[in-house]
Formats: C-alpha cells, structure tokens, sequence
RNA sequence: GCAGGAGACCGGGCGGCCGCUGGGAGGGAAACCUCCCGGAGGAAAGUCCGAACACCACAGGGCAGGGUGCUCCGUAACGCGGAGUCGCGGCGACGCGAAGGAAAGUGCAACAGAAAGCAAACCGCCUGGCGGAGAGAUCCGCCCGGUAAGGGUGAAACGGUGCGGUAAGAGCGCACCAGUUCCCCGGGCGACCGGGGAAGCUCGGUAAACCCCACCCGGUGCAAGACCAAAUAGGGGGGCGUCACGAGGCCGGCCCGGCCCAUGCCCCCGGGUAGGUCGCAAGAGGCCGCGGGCAACCGCGGUCCCAAGAUGAAUGGCCGCCGCCCGCUUUCGCGGGAACAGAAUUCGGCUUACGGGCUCCUGCCCCA
RNA sequence: GGGCCGUUAACUCAGUCGGUAGAGUAUCUGCCUUUUAAGCAGAGAGUCGCGCGUUCGAGUCGCGCACGGCCCA
C-alpha cells in the first residue's frame, strides 16, 4: 500500500451510512462547506462528500468532489480516532477557485480534528 | 481592403511526483502488492425522432388516438440525408419552406364598412312616374326599378388594360394579358417543364380550425430482464375434469368478441426483500485502394488503426518546459488568459451551447 | 434513466372557440373620522419567460430554447 491512498474502504458508499451522519451527530461549518462526523464503525475513517444540483453544473460538481477527495486523501492520517465524515458544498463553492478551496478544506478538517480528539 | 456565403477540420503538446479505475499476468491464507495495456465529447448535453436488445400483451376485425405529408433515390430505420421540382428572400455567392386537398362538408373573420361569401344598393350614375320651382334650358324632393364603371372602409370587396356597346352600366361583346379546367404534341422514372388548342368568363382567405385523402405506428424501458441468495413471515404455483348462464372480474385506449368463476382430483416446492453476479463493451466502426453512382450511399479487397465501462459512481491534484492569444516593455523579459462542457445499455440522426484557424466562392472599392 | 406540469401587474391567480389583457391583495390620491383602522370613490402599473414561424391579426396555434417544480423505478 502507498503513503496516501484512497481506497474503497475510505469511502462511504452505504445510504445507510449517509442517513446516519445527517441525523444526529456533530457538525463543522465555514462559508464553502459543512462537515458532518462521528466516531467510525470500522478501522478506517471513511470519507463522503455530498454536492447537489444546486451547486452547478457536472463538471463544477465533479471539480469539488475531486478535490475534496483529494484533500481528504492527502490528510486523511492526521484524523485520529477513526471517524465517519460527510463533506457537503455549499452553492457558494463553485465560484472559489481550487486554492481557496483547499485552504477551506484544512480549516474545516482542523475543526473536525479537534472535535474528535476531545 | 471591406462586407458576406458555403464546405471540411482541430478542440494544446512533452515530462516528473502523488493518486483513482477496467482488463491481463504473477505473488499472497487474506487484506493487498508488483508489472503490462487501456481510461470523456464534438457536442458525452437537451431527450426531439428512429432502431438494436429485453420483458409484457397479442385469434381476428372495427373504432378511437398519435405521427408524417412536393418527387425520386439512400438507409436496419427515421420526422434523417442526397439529388431535383415549385414558391419566397437576396445585386450575388447562396439561403429558407409542415410544399397533399378549400369546384366533399362544417366553422371562423374583431373594429371599420352599404355589403365579409347561395353576394350586396350607403353615396353616386341612369330610364320612367308623381309633386314643386322656373319664360325656358333645367333644377329640387319623393317613388317603382336598373346599374358593381366611380367614392369611401378594410388584411381581404367577385380579374387587369383598351375599344365597342348602353338610358346608365356590366365579360354584355371583341383584342391582348393573368388565372382555372380539359385535350393534343414533345422532354423527364417522377414532382414538373416547354409548345399548341378549346371552353367558360373568373369560380376569394384560413386545414400550425374541425376535417377529408394517402402512408406509418402494440406497450414499457437496462432501475428492461436473467441468475445466486441472508434475516423475517408462512404460503405459493401448475395441470385435468365437472358445474355454470349473469351480478362481478380480466383481456394494459375502447367495442364486437373471448376468458375466469362454485367446486373436485392430481402433481411440484418454491416465491421473494436486503445484498451479490450477469446483462456490460469486438462493430449497421474508422482508414486506404478498386469499382458503381451527379450525390447521399453501396459492393469487393486490404489494413489490424481504434474500440472507457463506474455503481455514493473512476478518468484527478501539484509542478516544470514548449506552443497560441492579450497587456506592459525598444529588445531581453514580466504578468495574465485559454471556450462550451463530464460517459451511465448501445447505435443512427436532429436540435441547442461554444473557441480557433483553413479552403473555395460572391458583391463593392483601390492599385498594377 | 424515463415522464408530466408551470412561467400573465409588486404578490396570488383568471383569460372558452385566435379579435382592444382582467380580478383580489398591496401602493398612491380624495371623501368620511379628532386621528388610525374599517368603509366609499378613483388612479398608477404588463417585452403575457425568450426566439422563430402560421394568420390580416398570437397570451391563445406550431416548432426550438431558458428557468422553476413534481412524479416513477
């Protein structure tokens, strides 16, 4: 296995899982995006990312969710214990250009971090 | 040079690091690892048509409903394409056209106008009659009629011009022109075109109003459908016969019509949800050559060129160099920009969105 | 993936068979009242989502787009 991967066992790919995270549960905000988490089931911390029609198009959709994808595979080691994230976009998101992005991603994954080591 | 028209084409390139994903090979008990090959578009989009494929329904007939609508070809098929015909637009290159039928029937036409569809008399014009005025010519009023040439209205008013004709007029008659129908000759597979003749005087618009005519169309869609199969709950399916005569149900638009029923006997053990596997990626393909055809396209041969297959859903991120465009700058160089847009069963079209250069053609202007 | 519907005044909606686009609420003005509310009278306001076509004439008919919403599995 290499340094940073991305495997099937570090996504979410259950409805299920979905449904769990949007009900109860902790929650992180900031302008481009809202992180839902809790502890996870597994070994792995898991990663979902939710962008809706009313964010734009399918190429600015696919845009976020690969660099929200990438963010999380390049920090996904610095989440300790293992927990279940859920990243949604706001519509907002598809004017930021992938720098802000990224510096939106380690803000919004420093806040989960620090709630999750408490 | 400016303004335009048509056609075919491209959709940045190379490299490094870190990743995702399909297939193949190897290793491993497994998780997984290593190597090799592959991984968005001309529109992948809108879902507007047509097919392949799958299941359901289906004796047959009729009605309804939907679609198409000049001709001939092409195609698996099409509402698509090609070549033509006619009409319209443009100086032209060229473009556009749901382009069958209004002398089958029904309907509609606001306002204006006398009248809007078996024509019609408001004004005007004219013969005649009555009354009045005037010396008279004649004028005025009313009435019975004639008249579509003139006026005004309208999107549209029942051919146009001229001559004759008449009380005034009128295709009432004649000549030419336009149109309609029919006949003949020639060309074309055909739509239709060219020429000649006759008749009748002329028969309006709207079918993207109902409708008529010709041709076509069963429904649903890969979440179709097939297979494997936890937990939970206990039932489900098939065949044959007897009875039966109308209340009900079914036949997936409706009707004619057809079937089911109450019950008996026999046979089978499976059905199905979560989940998984398949469907699911090698063909109505591209290129080259030859032949046929004006062309769309077709036939034959070759080439082995290309051919993604995810399923909370891959095809990416960061960086360097080069090329293109823009701004600043004498250059060097610096900074910025690069459209529309992301496969979801697969093909053939159409439509819409969008960056760029290329070739040919047209009109006008200038120079030689 | 497939199907259906809507878009008309600031807001909510009518508009049949093509013929001068209307109603209610809201806004403004006047009357009434000490004032406000209520009531009465009147006024303003529209690219009928956009484009092309059919027609003498299109909110209405046909085609192509845009946006919004809903349904099925």
């Amino acid at each position: 296995m290499g340094v940073f991967p991305y495997k099937k066992c570090h996504r979410l790919t259950r409805r299920q899982d979905f449904v769990r995270l949007s009900h109860r549960g902790p929650r992180a905000e900031n302008s481009w995006f809202i992180a839902a988490f809790r502890p996870a089931l597994g070994p792995e911390t898991r990663l979902g990312v939710t962008v809706t029609r009313k964010v734009g198009c399918a190429v600015v959709r696919n845009r976020i969710k690969r660099l929200v994808r990438e963010y999380f595979r390049l920090h996904r080691h610095l989440l300790s214990p293992p927990h279940d994230v859920n990243v949604i976009a706001k519509a907002v998101a598809k004017n930021a250009d992938n720098a802000t992005l990224f510096a939106a991603l380690e803000d919004i994954f420093g806040r989960v971090g620090k709630a999750a080591s408490r």
